[in-house]
DNA sequence: CTAGCCTTGATC
DNA sequence: GATCAAGGCTAG
């Protein structure tokens, strides 16, 4: 029998939930969970028949079908893209052998039991349970609370990766599972003509959408739209300008809002760190440099997350979006710990995303030639820029100028993004100069930091490749994912 | 090749 | 023993 047929005595749901559990793929009723997502049973099959038989197939249009329950199999190429970027996932299972990743769904081809994803599909179903109890609860106060985040923040179709859903700051559950699968596309999800199931509101998350206003809650600092909120003495350059004053150009206000919290962000990654380490028991040692990948993840993650709610990125259709990162991901990764070393202030030691504090001479003498040279160039990048004594406006302007990269081809609104690069720009000039008028080449000084970034950026991403393709590095995550497509597509 | 139904077996 | 997500089978 179709378990969603009986599930109304497991999961309680009513016909009104019942329409949210629409295949993600192709719309159809779903039948259950199936590598890694609720799924029909024609997607599940398929999906199964196209890796096991290690199926090729190629589009006769531009690879951008529509996949509903009528077309689907019209193109089994982009049917299976569909399945892909909605997050169902290749190693469906105990087959972990080192095979090769497209050889998996189950390797070994044995029946029945469950995979590894049970606790994640268990969680799944609770947290979309609390999920319809907050859309129920909150549907009464909308008329009086409008949410301040637009609707158009798409959930990670996974357990925990919603922020703000789960009880405040609650256990370490708002993140992904060890095997979370890695997908831009699950991470950008917000495919308008998906089923509710998602998409919703986030009721509120601190320090977002307001925070031009509001000072960082989390930051005891006075004026924290300037100084990290790093503890340690991180005394930012402060223009003599208040945040709110009328000198400091609206879209740099505007640009400084989107900023994440990094407290929340530090708190989330740790979390997730915990989380997987405990998961992983005493069998196997996490090794320092798995560590470090598994941190640059979720790092990565949570830009992604920072990007999707941005003032002009989130205006753009998924597949721009998609490419816009697709480009600069490295870049806004280095920029990230880039930054972060720049507030910490340190020549000597690392200041990780976790706030925790490591030697400098320990990283270089430890890791090969080429990752020691590359940590240098980043501490180089970062004593330049603390010499400008860079402050947190600008910082946010340059992480748009990355991502609002011109040069990305073959947008949908190429026009947006070649505005925003002008728009920023000249917002960043003009607050440059009436906010250090005394230093009358800062605006040349910082963005001729841009392609530095590029270079030393391009260099990790040849570094991180040649670890992957020797296989130290674990393959089933989002840095991987974008260090593939960018090199399958761009520029 | 598709997709609905069946069998299997680890986990709860 | 019940559950449920794997793989298998097969008519259309």
């Amino acid at each position: 029998m179709l378990e969603a047929q009986n599930k109304g005595s497991v999961m309680e749901f009513t016909t009104e939930e019942d329409l949210e559990e629409l295949c993600p793929v192709c719309g159809d009723k779903v039948s259950g969970y199936h590598y890694g997502l609720l799924t029909c049973e024609s997607c599940k099959g398929f999906f199964k028949r196209t890796v096991q038989n290690n199926k090729r197939y190629t589009c006769n249009q531009n690879q951008d079908c529509g996949i509903d329950k009528t077309q689907r199999k019209r193109c089994p190429f982009c049917r299976f893209q569909k399945c892909l970027s909605v997050g169902m996932r290749l190693e469906g299972c105990r087959a972990e052998k080192h095979l090769l990743p497209q050889a998996s769904v189950r390797a070994d081809r044995m029946r029945g039991g469950r995979n590894k994803f049970g606790p994640m599909y268990k969680r799944d179903r609770a947290l979309k349970q609390q999920k319809r109890a907050l859309i129920r609860a909150s549907a009464f106060k909308l008329e009086h609370n409008p949410p301040l985040v637009p609707s158009n923040q798409a959930e990670y179709p996974f357990p925990g990766s919603v922020p703000g859903l789960l009880p405040p700051l609650g256990p370490p559950d708002y993140d992904c599972p060890p095997a979370c699968p890695p997908s831009l596309g699950v991470a950008l999800h917000s495919y308008g003509s998906f089923p509710a199931q998602y998409q919703y509101t986030t009721p509120t998350v601190p320090g977002r959408s307001i925070k031009a206003e509001h000072p960082d809650p989390y930051s005891g600092s006075p004026d924290s739209s300037l100084g990290y909120s790093y503890a340690e003495g991180c005394i930012a350059a402060s223009p003599q300008t208040s945040p709110l004053n009328p000198a400091v150009p609206s879209l740099v206000l505007e640009l400084l809002s989107c900023e994440p919290d990094e407290e929340q962000v530090r708190a989330k990654i740790c979390a997730y760190l915990q989380q997987e380490q405990s998961g992983r028991g005493k069998l196997d040692k996490p090794r320092p440099s798995n560590l470090l990948c598994v941190m640059a993840d979720q790092t990565l993650f949570s830009i992604v997350e920072w990007a999707r709610s941005c003032i002009f990125f989130k205006e753009l259709k998924v597949g721009d979006q998609m490419q816009l990162l697709h480009n600069c991901w490295s870049e806004l990764l280095l920029l990230d710990h880039v930054f972060r070393q720049v507030h910490h202030g340190r020549d000597n030691t690392l200041l990780l995303i976790t706030g925790q504090e490591v030697e400098l001479a320990g990283v270089v003498s430890d890791s090969g030639l080429t990752l020691s040279s590359l940590v240098q160039r980043g501490q180089e990048l970062a004593r330049r820029l603390q010499l400008l004594q860079v402050d947190r406006r600008e910082m946010a302007c340059l992480k748009f100028l990355v991502l609002f990269n011109p040069n990305v081809k073959l947008l949908e609104n190429q026009a947006l993004v070649e505005s925003v690069q002008e728009q920023v720009n000249s917002a960043l000039l003009e607050y440059t100069l009436t906010s250090y008028p005394q230093h009358v080449d800062r605006f040349s000084q910082l963005v001729l930091r841009l392609p530095e970034v590029r270079a030393l950026s391009a260099q990790a991403e040849e570094y991180l490749s040649s670890k992957h393709l020797s296989g130290d590095v674990p393959c089933n995550n989002l840095l991987i994912e974008m260090l593939h497509a960018k090199r399958a597509t761009t520029i």
